[in-house]
DNA sequence: CCGTTTAGCTTACAACTGTTCGCTCATTCT
DNA sequence: AGAATGAGCGAACAGTTGTAAGCTAAACGG
């Protein structure tokens, strides 16, 4: 087996070994370097000839979250063109991925409000991808200014954000509720905004 | 002095010294007993004396953080009255405490999605008074229905939240920017509400 | 006033942690 | 073929952590 062939193997171990110890009681910050390498099947010391520490594993792990989000969206439009409707289709393929990846999505939830401000805006930034997209769609299809719409898209992003939070810790028969309720939710804001467009005075 | 009276005073030690070394950078999970007992002047072990583990500490700052977080509310409701606009007040009552209390905010932030069950649900029944105030408040000032109301309360209390979050990673020239975004999107929930009350079909 | 209670201390231990150093040995390059 | 590279290893070190055991001395209750 050729050499880079094999570094990247022990790489992938590496961080499939990171992703697989995350759970709803074990953070990112809760790691050790040693836990990591002993499933990953190499010596702790090891590990340093792939990361300079767990920070950068750590920046990596976002970089990979934010991927698979990504991934989600392109996913989640061409449902929404064989499906037509827009807002359900995309909370049902939202939700599909935070109960499918629930730790993934874990690590994003914490690392956006984690205690490193480089892990903080790794996640921003992905998140950023989400809103600017949405806050495009929105300058398509509604007659939103610039500004509007993408203040109406941040509203979007965070609630369906904090409606897959809320599932973490919901038992799946309340899955339905929680996606309805979003629903509603984000039906009120795209109203309230399409009537009420022009900037408030005060 | 008096033995309950003294055992009450490093008892305050304790916790304020958890809460001045939370920070930015320092998440209560990264907190240490001997760290916390050190800064409060007492042994390692006397801590033992006054909680069971960390986890005790822990549900004992969030529910201080809990209750001055409904000083707040109280104190928003007294500007409220001298003042009259309901939404910029309370939001801008809201971003004062965050920014004049930001590790206890974080405290919030942090363990609503943190590691321990116990800490979700505590936080969690804490920000459940905010939404269940301001639901009733909604019942009352509008004609919505009880659930609706409780739906549209949520949100509003999650893009507040969320504001508050963006708050501490944000420059203070952008304070106000945030508070006005976040001003627009809350009337647009209270607009589309308002006129959108009827529940959606599909 | 004397016995009990108890907050706080010191000492100690075992379990981890991240990281340095020097080595091996298979792959790669010349 | 021979030299250089570099992934992986084992041993070791200096810190830190949580917590147990037993003591002291001051406040308390009878």
């Amino acid at each position: 087996m050729s050499r880079a062939e094999q570094k990247e193997r022990t790489r992938r171990a590496i961080i499939n070994a990171a992703f697989s110890q995350l759970s709803a009681d074990k953070s990112f910050a809760s790691l050790s370097l040693r836990e990591v390498a002993r499933e990953a099947g190499i010596a702790p010391t090891s590990f340093y000839r792939h990361f300079a520490d767990m920070d950068e594993l750590g920046l990596t792990l976002v970089d990979e979250a934010g991927l698979m989000l990504r991934q989600l969206m392109r996913q989640a439009r061409q449902r929404i063109e064989k499906n037509g409707s827009v807002i359900r289709t995309s909370i049902e393929t939202f939700m599909e991925f935070v109960t499918g990846n629930s730790n993934v999505f874990r690590l994003l939830l914490r690392e956006r409000s984690g205690t490193s401000a480089a892990f903080r805006s790794a996640v921003a930034r992905e998140i950023q991808h989400f809103v600017a997209e949405l806050a495009e769609y929105l300058r398509k299809e509604t007659t939103c200014p610039d500004e509007l719409a993408r203040a109406q898209a941040e509203a979007m992003v965070t609630l369906v954000f904090h409606t897959g939070a809320d599932a973490l810790d919901a038992p799946p028969e309340q899955y339905a509720y929680l996606t309805s309720r979003t629903i509603t939710q984000l039906r009120w804001l795209a109203h309230g905004a399409a009537s009420y467009g022009r900037k408030p005075k005060e």
